[in-house]
DNA sequence: TATTGCTGTGGTATCGTTATCTATAACTTT
DNA sequence: AAAGTTATAGATAACGATACCACAGCAATA
């Protein structure tokens, strides 16, 4: 079904040839692509299959010049870890249902490069933009936004901006894997993090907290404990001393893999030493020594939510430019998994 | 730094805008832009003053009309799991130093939409392509290259075509993981895998072979263990017979994982009832319940090859066009990483 | 009948950039 | 000194699509 046109042999086809093949002006076959409804049936009928007798498609090059927004979103990303690419999958699904392909930006978790990629986003001309914020810019952000182009937060929402967002109920979540620890008579339990900073983060270790003061405990946070080397010291201290908590709440997921590496290094037993509960499932979660109790949170929901907001909004300015947006912020919940390493689970 | 061009308040400032404001020619600021050579120093710099004050940036939409192309590569993986992820990870960062953009197209490992995806990046002008194919056609690919667009195959060659590739010593590798058991007096081992026409899993159980026919043993293959469910009932197979083979070669890092999931949840310990070896590391191979003995190869290594195989032949492009491109082929060897599953590890 | 409004269509300028051609100055060469 | 060669730089026409305006045709109104 696809003949050069007889225009120029080896150039794609334009819309001029498609005007010539089907003996009307260009502007009607503009207007045919762009579905206006300005176009009688019949022309309309001309036109489109003289659009598939030469083989034509539109060149988003022409389009974009013309001030049009290419059929491309921005997926930025501080990085592409399991959680970020199951968010990816979900989005570029829709994304792809829509007929739009999708630019993904990692920011390697810096507030520059984002930044740095924001400002070179400006040129793309894309269609809109998901967001997992690494600390950028809220204003460059607002720039983009106010220059037409959707935004949607996604898991955190962006500093300083008013636009939709998708999260998921960080800190009811924590308290409810603490409250577990609680109901179950722990009495001393410790938080660990790794990126303290970070919004989602923040929640959990405040949800923990929340937990803690409820149940008059005193909270034992430690929030930056970034690397195996840092964990195992922690840990260690621990195993050497009386102090040692009876349950820690690891708040991400990479802070749970690191600690269960160092207290397996260290030799403490979970749960018989020590119950752990963390926040976020992982793939071999219950495969591990002893298999882990999560507070779990599905990613694949949150950003084909978010994607779906974005892709209203994207139809939405597309037919009427003046309307007000009102944003949308969306909450997921969490669901408590009860596996073995909280020491309570039915087959432990 | 950034100030709208005095000629069109709120537009981005155009070529023009930067002719007027250093008084010279648009062509003269083309020129500039696109490093020619034909500028004197004098009149270069007064351009390259102008851009920086009126805070130009060349619009990409009006390049790509006059049949430039983007400052964007494609990167094309079945999914985005642990190991693409990663090689995304190291391409990108190979492509923001070159100052590009990187498209991300996972096809979920079809081919149909592998195709369907190349038909529609043809419309988007890319400079490049970095691909892992899901058995996608040749033939597109080919036509792409011959428009003038590089590609390089990472991973896994794509059949029918004569292009760039960077690949692991996957036969090699898992040979030698194979012998390794071998060697420690293991004559009955059985090899899983999980998408058995897959290349590179292919050309590991073909190691597999080599290395069991070489020593004299009988090769079991199970090529197409799919589910978590399957792994279970080939495992349990097993343990209720005397047949059960002494070790087992997982052939794909998700062989592995599900292999150990199965063999925990039959009861099955590693490596006292069975030996294992996996190819392919993984975060937590080191903390399961046994650690894991993998042949390891490195996707960052990979794909920053691939990257940069890429934009050698992006930047020859630009510079002469008639030249004939010797595809080039990089091979990177695997290592053997000996942990507790294999039942040799010094600390086992 | 003349006027207004509406529907469907086409002509043409325009978006920002680069290729092609032309123009000028500054050198050689004979 | 005249003519030919370089080096630089500018004017202008594309690239393909859309926006704006113009206008033909027809119905409803004055």
């Amino acid at each position: 079904m696809k003949s050069a046109g007889a225009g120029r042999p080896g150039r794609q086809p334009t819309i001029i040839d498609v005007a010539r093949e089907a003996h009307v002006g260009v502007m009607t076959v503009s207007r045919v692509i762009n579905n206006y409804d300005t176009v009688k049936p019949v022309t309309r009928a001309k036109v489109m299959s003289a659009i598939a007798r030469v083989g034509y498609r539109p060149n988003d090059a022409a389009r974009m010049l013309k001030g049009m927004r290419a059929r491309m979103i921005g997926f930025i990303v501080p990085d592409l870890s399991d959680f970020f690419s199951s968010c990816f999958h979900a989005a570029q699904k829709v994304a792809m249902q829509h007929d739009y392909q999708t630019m993904v930006v990692a920011t390697g978790r810096s507030a520059a490069v984002e930044n740095r990629q924001l400002d070179s986003l400006g040129n793309h001309r894309i269609s809109g933009l998901l967001i997992v914020t690494s600390g950028g810019d809220g204003q460059r952000l607002k720039h983009l936004q106010e220059s037409g182009i959707p935004v949607v937060a996604l898991d955190r929402p962006v500093a300083g901006l008013d636009a939709d967002a998708v999260l998921v109920e960080n800190r009811e979540g924590a308290e409810q894997g603490v409250r577990h620890l609680i109901e179950h008579g722990h009495k001393s339990i410790a938080c660990v993090g790794f990126d303290g900073d970070v919004f989602t983060v923040r929640e959990r270790i405040e949800g923990y907290k929340q937990a803690m003061r409820a149940a008059g405990l005193e909270p034992q946070v430690f929030a930056d404990i970034q690397s195996l080397e840092r964990m195992e010291e922690l840990v260690g201290r621990w195993s050497n001393t009386k102090k040692k908590p009876s349950a820690i709440f690891a708040a991400q997921r990479i802070s749970s893999i690191r600690l269960i590496q160092a207290l397996h290094r260290v030799g403490l037993r979970v749960p018989q030493d020590i119950a752990v509960v963390g926040f976020d499932d992982f793939e071999l979660a219950d495969v591990l020594g002893t298999p882990l109790t999560v507070v779990s949170q599905s990613p694949t929901s949150l950003a084909q939510s978010a994607a779906e907001l974005l892709f209203k909004q994207i139809e939405q300015a597309q037919q009427e430019s003046g309307t007000e947006h009102h944003p949308a912020k969306i909450i997921f919940p969490t669901r408590l998994i009860l596996r073995a390493s909280c020491g309570c689970s039915p087959k432990a």
